[in-house]
This record gives structure tokens, sequence and C-alpha cells, in this order.
DNA sequence: ATATATAGTATCCAAAAATATACTGTCAGA
DNA sequence: TCTGACAGTATATTTTTGGATACTATATAT
């Protein structure tokens, strides 16, 4: 049986787009196209220069986003999505429809218990 | 614009995905439906019971999972998906159909790169 | 009398994830 | 000459997560 957890593979989908930020960044790019280092940085209040080099560099070892660098000075970084990549698109845009719909679900709940 | 970082409920899905147990759990009883405490922890060789019980209370608190207490001794406790938390199945599948494909995808870069 | 099954708690510890902060080098502009 | 923009790196620390182990209660079976 093709859930059974030695052959699971959800844990695979799941290890890319866990992560504080991932998914941000994922989706960010997904609507936005290509981004420059800063411009993510600036889109994502609260993120730090570190986590969002690590994380980038996580998505671009498992071939989901794309890096390119430009040799001048000031450096430009360019990031996008890898065609790959845009295949998770569809989860993506699933797990966020999911999420309004808790907190829809959330609030009823809330509301059912004080009233 | 609805995926802008503040109105992205993906982390709302995730959190209640991840952890290294919770979609093993959730793809059990959505294929298995009710099941007892213990057979779950006997169908996932290496949990352990404390790991099991907090991650099965964080679904019951998110109303994803049912637990139902039988006035018995020795103890009786059966969990099931409630109707709201099958609505996951859907994103779960996905998860999975994806974690698939990127297992290969990983393995023909390797190839690729030894040549 | 002892062991076993049930469904957990309680406590402590290790590992992983995330954050805070300071630092690098070079160019353009004031 | 000083400052800021750019795309990072380095180090230390905190927070979160997960794991190991021992413990509980009670009924049944041996």
């Amino acid at each position: 049986m093709k859930y059974e957890p030695n052959a699971c593979r959800v844990e695979d989908a799941l290890s890319i787009l866990v992560g504080k930020w991932k998914p941000i960044i994922l989706l960010h790019l997904l609507n936005h196209g290509t981004q420059r280092f800063n411009e993510l940085k600036r889109s994502m209040p609260g993120i730090t220069q570190k986590m969002l080099t690590k994380q980038l560099r996580e998505l671009e070892a498992e071939d989901i986003v794309e890096r390119v660098v430009y040799p001048e000075v000031p450096p430009k970084v360019e990031y996008s999505m890898t065609e790959y990549g845009k295949s998770l698109q569809p989860i993506l845009e699933a797990m966020h429809e999911w999420g309004v719909k808790h907190t829809l679900h959330k609030q009823e709940k809330l509301k059912e218990q004080h009233g």
C-alpha cells in the first residue's frame, strides 16, 4: 500500500516546503518572477539576511530555485523558480486555500464556544 | 494580492502537517479509518509514546482528529479523522505524488552528474 | 504471585532550527 | 572623505523539536 510509512514520500515534499520562510519565498517568486536578493528581503519584513541566504541555497540545492550571479560591482544576484520548481505551484496554492478555510474554521469554533 | 506575506495562509496548513510524524499519522488514519492508540504506535516503528500522544493531541486541538475514550479497564482510546480533517486528504495526496516525482528527479540529476 | 496489555505522564537531555549581531569588499554619490 | 547599496559570511546564542527513560493505574491471564 503506497502510503505505508516506508513508501511515504510526503516527507520529501515537506522537507522542501517547511521552514518558517520557504513557502513565502516560493510564493513570492511564483507571483513576481525573477527577483534580486534585496528585493526578496524587503518584501519579507522580519527575515534576516542569514535566513534568506540559507533558505535560498537550500532551494537551489533541490533544483527548485535558480541563482544567477552577475559579475558586477556592487553585486547583482537574481533568483527565480526553475521549471521544475514551478511544479510545486499547485501544492502551494492548495495549501494556501486550505489555510484560508482553516482560519475561518477556527473563528467559527471560537464563536461556538463563547456564544 | 492574496499571496503577500501577511495574507499568506500556507503556514496555517504547514503548521498542521509538519512534524516528523504528523503526515504519517494522518495518512494512516485516512487509509485505515478508526485506530486505537497502540494500533497506531505499532504501525509506526520508531515513534515514542510521548511523540505519538503529543502529535495526536495537537491534531485534536485543531479539530483534524477526533479522540474517543471508552471508560474501560484497561483503557481504550480510539482516534479517527474528523470530517473537517478529511479535507486535508487531497493536499496530502498531492504532496505524496510530488514527493514520488521528486525522488525520481533527484535520481536523474545524480545520473547526469557522474555520466 | 507475577507478568502483560492498555494509554498514557514526568523528567531530563540532545539535536535542529531560528535569531541577533557584527563583519567583509567595492563602487557611486554627496 | 564619508555614507549607503549590494550580497553576502562568521560567530554566538536562544528557541523549538524530538528522543530516552522511568513511572502510573487496573484488569486479565498464567
